[in-house]
DNA sequence: CGACGGCTTGATCCGAGTCAATCCTGGTGG
DNA sequence: CCACCAGGATTGACTCGGATCAAGCCGTCG
């Protein structure tokens, strides 16, 4: 439970009230919710910052570094939902309780506010209400299309398409940087690391990427992707 | 585009304004609102509803049958996101486009409004857009379930799986009437029909289920069944 | 009764998983 | 500044679960 974890003044962790505004892509209703109501929370890597079943009684904003999100089988085999970048929210459920895992995968800093107060906003101002639906309905739309991939495409496909994901929502269209491992990929593409690992090198024999280091990759034949990509 | 279909005048589809009201489990805002403003309109075993891509200006409830949503791949392979049974809220969408195709798998009938009527009303009405927000999030909480399976569970994972998520939504918990064919059940586990049919024999086998005529499986074992959920 | 569509079963294949070494490389301490 | 170390990443050899290819079977409907 979060104010626990607050509470017990883990070392991996700090609060500050009050941040200074969070400089978002656009201003929304919901983003000067965070921006007022917000606490911002510093997790180091590998940090929980919830966990599956917990209490669903805030939501978060990543400030800066990257969060994944996964469940896990009884006997450990974990699939990751998402990679949550900076200004994604995460954490929002209409049930009482997180269906996931949220850790940090890097160092990060994230705006928590509580989800009752936003659901009492939400109540009377309606660009509220709007808000936290379009969030829940983006989640969807992304697993929808994770649905189509984790369900019928082959290695190089997936790949070809986690690539095309990052290259859309990091700032250099060209140059993906990953924040999360090798491990990560495969838990989120439904592979193996060795199946990750091959088809990388796979893709950069075939002249479609370039991997200077590990958590660099150029996109060298952006169409070669696409074309795997549908 | 669905005035198109309906102005057309289809051989396989009849239009009937004012319909009694829907006789749901529990009553809401938005089931109130399905049963002022709906119009019922009835399709024929596969007839498309509507197409992925096509503009989402309509939301859809199953007053009977069963409805299937899915992608497609550029090659034809399919992913089924999900199966509507009676009382099922599809094609709500926040986007403008239909991510999906909804066809009717078995003769439907379904009642419509028009989204944008239930925007407006979200607007002055929070019960309603509580009711949007939920029907998005219950679809997403569908679909992250299926990200985990599709991701890391194998076939006969897949297959009781399906067949608990089944039995939990009709009224007899032992017997399970699947109104979908075998190939319909492979594209929504990321199998194939040869898979699905050899894993239920199996199961069939190892005394889970019984199979008296291939749509019909009575569950034998659940805490087998059970045991390979999770 | 026959034919067709949906389902099952069998034989074989292949893509990704598993198991097992290395190979970086970034960080640490001498 | 350099040698070492540990964790992450790559590569190789082999295995295996599910896909593919190919018959049949069964039940429903004309």
């Amino acid at each position: 439970m979060l104010m626990q974890k607050i509470g017990a003044g883990a070392a991996d962790k700090s609060i500050r009230l009050a941040p200074q505004p969070v400089p978002g892509p656009a201003s929304s209703a919901l983003a000067d919710a965070f921006a007022l109501m917000g606490a911002s929370i510093r997790f180091d890597r590998n940090a929980e910052i919830y966990g599956e079943g917990e209490a669903s009684d805030y939501v978060y904003k990543v400030v800066s570094g990257t969060v994944r999100t996964y469940k896990l089988l009884s006997d450990g085999r974990r699939q990751i939902g998402g990679f949550h970048l900076k200004g994604d929210v995460f954490g929002l459920e209409a049930a009482t309780e997180h269906r996931f895992t949220a850790e940090a995968i890097a160092n990060s800093v994230v705006v928590v506010v509580k989800k009752s107060a936003l659901v009492a906003l939400a109540a009377r101002d309606h660009d509220i209400a709007r808000d936290l639906w379009g969030v829940t309905a983006g989640d969807l739309e992304r697993a929808q299309d994770h649905l189509l991939l984790l369900g019928r495409k082959n290695a190089q496909e997936r790949v070809a398409t986690f690539l095309l994901e990052m290259a859309g929502r990091g700032s250099t269209e060209a140059v993906v940087e990953l924040p999360m491992s090798r491990q990560d990929i495969a838990d989120y593409l439904g592979l193996t690391i060795e199946t990750v690992s091959r088809t990388l090198t796979q893709l950069e024999d075939e002249a479609a990427i370039e991997i200077p280091v590990s958590r660099r990759i150029l996109l060298r034949n952006r169409s070669a992707l696409n074309r795997l990509n549908a």
